[in-house]
DNA sequence: CCGCCAATATTTGTATGATAATTTCCCTGT
DNA sequence: ACAGGGAAATTATCATACAAATATTGGCGG
């Protein structure tokens, strides 16, 4: 009996509803970004990650091309697969961005995060104050109102998501929508984040209407104005949080 | 002899090099691209794509795969896999550019980039001046170098892309790198753009110059500014060129 | 001793067929 | 009319075999 392989390398007991090639992708993934496997590595063949997981060869094959997919590693015939350098990763992907999280400190990655808002958000909304869309004017506004609507600091959280994707969605340029995942996570880690204070300022919904006031009569240098304003409220917030206990629960 | 399948669809010859598997995916993933397979629509099982390419079932599922992880569609059992709206597409992946590129003109394609890369680099300019290293200033000036030393017009590109994307790594901000995939294509396409004329004013090393003096000397605003006349240089040479003849051979 | 070439071994790539799991859809019973 | 259950379609996973690619190794000749 040769080649009888030990079964009971992990005992997984897999979570329902989430399919076996993606969980196997997030654990592979997770080791990347955390450097257990650094850029150049060579990961264990496909074999050795279904023995380690107790998994076919093809759901590894199918996780290891979801990662190939977010430029993580390459693969190829004789070699194996080689983590890539991390200037090739796709930080803009959901995924990579969310494994990146796990392996950060929230406040480092929220200052991170808010940097690159600062660059990109107040010359999104300049475009969005010439090239708006009578629909997506609506949409801002919409959002507006279910933040002011919002009773409880985390009813707040989705309208605020909301708003600032329909403001990256004004500025008519799809090459922009890929850095919508960035506010996202950013709104959900500062939400965590200031948990235990009161959550965001008062002050964020005349905020949030000024942005939308100058959108509205196309006034681009006073829409990128309100968005800074808008943004340095928001680094307000992080600022004044207690330095320490920063790690995630 | 019920459900033999139609063995004779597409004499599909591989080319050399090209895994069948990454062709599966283009090929799909082109027709997402340019409109064939809309979003909301339900896909071709597995079963029928590979019956239509001639492939295995596995190579499809793989291309899916793929597919899945760059955000076009998403696939679920009894249902099939189905179109993702645009705004989940990656365009910052490279292979979803490329497919993006190859239905659009290269002058609407330039636009829109160039919009992009005046909302961006900038900024990245300005964080670089703030927070570059010793390495990355000697990065910048190689590249300078490089397009000083270029002789012919095609012996720029390669250097230009480097300087831009090395502007973007002194920026010390990991969620800017994706962005490069941009300028690359971004650069490309601008030197097919021009071919037949001259490629590129001789002002462009000069330009650089000031790009990397205020970057070395750490002067935010005076970067932003030299990009920005860098940008607007380049804006210049796409509304020069003749407005037709913008499609690709 | 050194360089080239061919055999080889290892790993991914593709094919095939079978079974499991998931979820829509319809149908039946009340 | 509605709730619940079963059937059907599709993806998900498994197992196995073979093909293709390529780094390594060893031999051969100069």
């Amino acid at each position: 009996m040769p080649n009888r392989r030990a079964k009971l390398v992990s005992k997984r007991v897999r979570r329902a509803g989430s399919r076996l090639h993606l969980e196997l992708a997030r654990s592979i993934g997770e080791g990347i970004l955390n450097g257990t496997y650094a850029p150049g590595t060579l990961l264990p063949n496909e074999a050795e990650w279904g023995a380690m997981f107790g998994a076919s060869r093809t759901a590894v094959r199918e996780a290891i091309k979801t990662l190939n997919g977010k430029g993580l590693l390459v693969s190829r015939p004789k070699i194996g697969s080689r983590v890539e350098p991390r200037e090739r990763w796709n930080f803009l992907d959901r995924d990579v961005l969310a494994w990146h999280c796990a392996t950060l400190d929230r406040r480092s990655l929220l200052l991170s995060i808010q940097e690159v808002r600062r660059v990109l958000e107040p010359g999104a909304a300049a475009l969005a104050a010439r090239k708006r869309s009578e629909p997506q004017l609506r949409r801002l506004e919409a959002a507006i109102q279910a933040m002011g609507n919002a009773t409880s600091p985390e009813a707040m959280v989705a309208p605020d998501v909301e708003f600032h994707l329909a403001l990256l969605a004004a500025a008519n340029n799809e090459l922009l929508i890929p850095f919508g995942i960035i506010i996202e996570q950013a709104l959900e880690q500062m939400f965590h984040f200031t948990s235990r204070q009161h959550p965001r300022p008062l002050s964020v919904v005349p905020l949030h209407q000024s942005v939308v006031d100058a959108v509205k009569r196309a006034d681009p240098p006073a829409a990128a104005a309100a968005v800074t304003a808008l943004l340095e409220d928001t680094d307000a917030v992080i600022a004044a949080a207690p330095p320490i206990m920063t790690r995630r629960p």
